[in-house]
DNA sequence: CGCGAATTACTCTAGTTAGAGTATTCGAGT
DNA sequence: ACTCGAATACTCTAACTAGAGTAATTCGCG
């Protein structure tokens, strides 16, 4: 039996490893501690997980409540296997780096489809909403009273750790663009400029390989 | 009409925005790029991704191939819409930032569940982990031949900017966790040891209520 | 004390995705 | 001439996920 593959199952084992709950509850629970933030919470996939963990025997419905005429709430808890089952996965979540695909490094990936000067422009906007952001959180950072425990800030500084590494990068990159310093640049617009002359995908990519091909001759 | 929201899709977009193909020559062209370090490849995703953008008119089928007795090839071309999608949905990708929910931060935000004794392992095997992965990037990076437009290589040196920056926030999280310098470690502690004492869950939360409540009067 | 907004507590559906499975052809070696 | 593995080219299924929709209850305000 397969452990399911999404931070949100982790999240209701940790939560029942607490103490018994109602889905509802586990919701409010993260909300409140802010960890939709960091976890990717909403009900559909919330009520999905719980059967599914349900099914595999991690946790198992406790009891039925009803109050006055609202839905039912069924509350479970952790059996043995799941909290085994917490235990190995938070472990090698925290321990084995594994591949993320995030959009911007995707967008990145796939930049040359735009011509340099938009892309440019582009990036200097997300630069801006990324410095913003990191004013922003500064700003809660600073408000967070005298002796509450750094503990429970980890993610967010990690995530805030992670802006300004992104940040930083881009600003090196908007300025090799700008400064015309970033290599294969001359391709890039070449080939933008070529198909605003009219020129099919495939005809500008012929030129580009005889004006440019020299340089590609091994392709890591 | 609304646009699906996977990077393989746009990847589809900006290959048909190169030259017409079937759905297996964008496989292997993503392959041979490298691209599949960077954006989630699958062939039943694919399938279902071109399929998708069909319906939606962003791409159409040009004709069908049959070679010998192999499976037909369908070859697919962008469409007017298609080059507009692909160009907007592009541009938002590079210029708004979003939230991104990876798995380590995600392991960081439910951590408290493990001892942190134990946590401080994890930490110190992913550390080496991500070391040896840099390094093996910066030994593939000086293999690079002279002249190799570094273009073709911003989504992997962005991709390892975000890696250096995980491991100098592990290394001090390590190293405050370590020289008992992080703030909430002794509840983190306490907790735990309750635990293993055999108090239940709701048990343990209520002591540590007791013993540290003063520091949590306001939870942001 | 009555009205609307917010909160509580889900359900449903359509779309997405991972991963395994299938079948053919080609080329390198024996 | 034959076979074994790699490459070609998908198909299928089960699970997962987002987001919208539903409906009762409670709270605050005039």
């Amino acid at each position: 039996m397969k452990r399911p593959a999404n931070a949100l199952s982790l999240a209701v084992l940790t939560l029942l490893f607490e103490k018994p709950m109602h889905p509802y509850e586990m919701s409010s629970t993260l909300r409140q501690r802010s960890k939709e933030e960091s976890i990717r919470l909403n009900y559909g996939s919330l009520y999905a997980v719980v059967e599914s963990l349900r099914k595999k025997g991690l946790i198992a419905a406790r009891e039925t409540l009803r109050e006055g005429n609202r839905p039912e709430r069924t509350v479970y808890e952790l059996t043995d296997e799941g909290a085994t089952a917490m235990r190995d996965w938070l472990s090698e979540m925290l321990r084995d780096p594994t591949p993320q695909f995030t959009d911007f490094e995707a967008a990145l990936s796939l930049m040359g489809a735009l011509p340099p000067e938009e892309a440019l422009e582009l990036l200097k906007l997300r630069l801006r909403a990324q410095r913003l952001a990191s004013n922003q959180y500064d700003g809660v950072r600073a408000h967070v009273p005298e002796g509450f425990p750094a503990f429970f800030l980890v993610e967010g500084d990690y995530s805030e750790a992670l802006r300004l590494a992104e940040i930083t990068f881009v600003e090196k990159l908007v300025d090799d663009i700008s400064h015309d310093r970033l290599g294969g640049l001359e391709m890039w617009r070449r080939i933008h400029e070529l198909r605003a002359a009219g020129h099919s995908g495939e005809e500008a990519t012929a030129k580009l390989m005889d004006e440019f091909g020299h340089l590609l001759g091994i392709d890591p």
